[in-house]
DNA sequence: TGCATATATATCTTTCTGATATATTATAAA
DNA sequence: TTTATAATATATCAGAAAGATATATATGCA
């Protein structure tokens, strides 16, 4: 019904066979910051997706360690992928600690408030890095091969973004310090409890 | 334990006593898109703040409706907010499911993806109309509250990251409609069942 | 030699999401 | 006027997802 995990996996398998390792470091590098899936949905999930036809599986016997476990799409699956696809998508979610503890920055220290906010740029910065990384290796290939048109159009938006939170996090800092008045507001924030708004 | 929910309600508690189900409001208009929390996450939550001391319960009698519970957040549960606040933050996440299909884009027409993209864009501008909205009405405040600094902050980074979206929208749908190769890509995708990458 | 990292599968608990139920009042539309 | 639906307010439940942990081996590297 409503789990989304499936469809990625689908998506995932319809580009390639893969594991269900593979599938989770795949969606790590090609999604980067904006998806993710962990084995407690992939293994659950490839069983459920066998048991209705939509996947296959094919065990490859590995001495000495675990077999690996191979799946690959049915056209059955193909045709549940493509459906999915075709239905609007789920309004863009986020989770930013980092805004919640500014948001809540009158309990802080302005040192405090800037050292989160510079961890935040940092993985920021870090993430901007990756995603520029495998642009650049798939820009190179998209000559030959047109199948990373698609990936290489949400790396683009993944770049902007991370670039927008770098800005911000300087503007943000800059703004911080120069606050005359924050030691007050430290201080009305340390005193306060549950006061009117 | 380790549950965020706590302390987003423990943060908004802070800045003034509320109901569970202000609280919910307050996060939706505060934090925007940028975290969200339900009441499935609230109503026990705050129950078990309760038996825990971070928060007392003013039961205000109605006539003919649920009564009101006012929550009000005590000096342990401000300790307990400012622990916490001082921790680094988690790493961001989001969910982009339109990144989603449009890197499954092969599936699907040009003008499937378009309309994805599109949707995604109207979503973006909506959200950036209500956080300039909040802004200005907080923007006026400000001269005369200090309160709204931070919260400002946050406003800022939201309507940065939903302009973002914005462009990057209009790049991609322009970057497919002048795409040459893109039916051939269209009719190899309709086809491929599990080929090699 | 020891340590970290990568490959690979699996499970389990906790947390979170989304939907639903209940009940009233206020407001907008037919 | 009636009807619908949005807002206020609390509450619960099933299902989905996150995060951690367990197991086992191989490889690279100080």
């Amino acid at each position: 019904m409503g789990s989304t995990a499936q469809f990625v996996i689908l998506g995932m398998l319809s580009k390639e066979p893969m594991t269900g390792y593979d599938i989770r470091k795949r969606v790590k590098t090609r999604m980067g910051s904006f998806w993710d899936i962990n084995y407690g949905q992939i293994y659950p999930t490839l069983r459920t997706l066998e048991k209705k036809g939509e996947v296959t599986k094919k065990v490859e016997i590995m001495e000495n360690r675990p077999n690996r476990k191979v799946y690959s799409i049915t056209n059955k699956g193909l045709n549940e992928l493509k459906k999915w696809l075709l239905k609007p998508a789920e309004p863009e979610s986020a989770k930013i600690e980092t805004l919640l503890k500014v948001a809540f920055g009158e309990h802080l220290s302005k040192d405090e408030i800037i050292k989160h906010i510079n961890e935040f740029k940092a993985r920021n910065i870090s993430r901007l890095e990756d995603a520029s990384n495998i642009e650049k290796e798939m820009k190179a290939q998209l000559k030959k091969n047109e199948k990373y048109f698609f990936p290489l159009l949400t790396f683009s938006l993944g770049k902007s973004l991370h670039k927008a939170g770098i800005e911000w996090a300087d503007t943000a800092i800059e703004l911080i310090e120069k606050h005359k008045n924050f030691t007050k507001l430290y201080e009305n924030g340390k005193n306060k409890i549950s006061k009117i708004n």
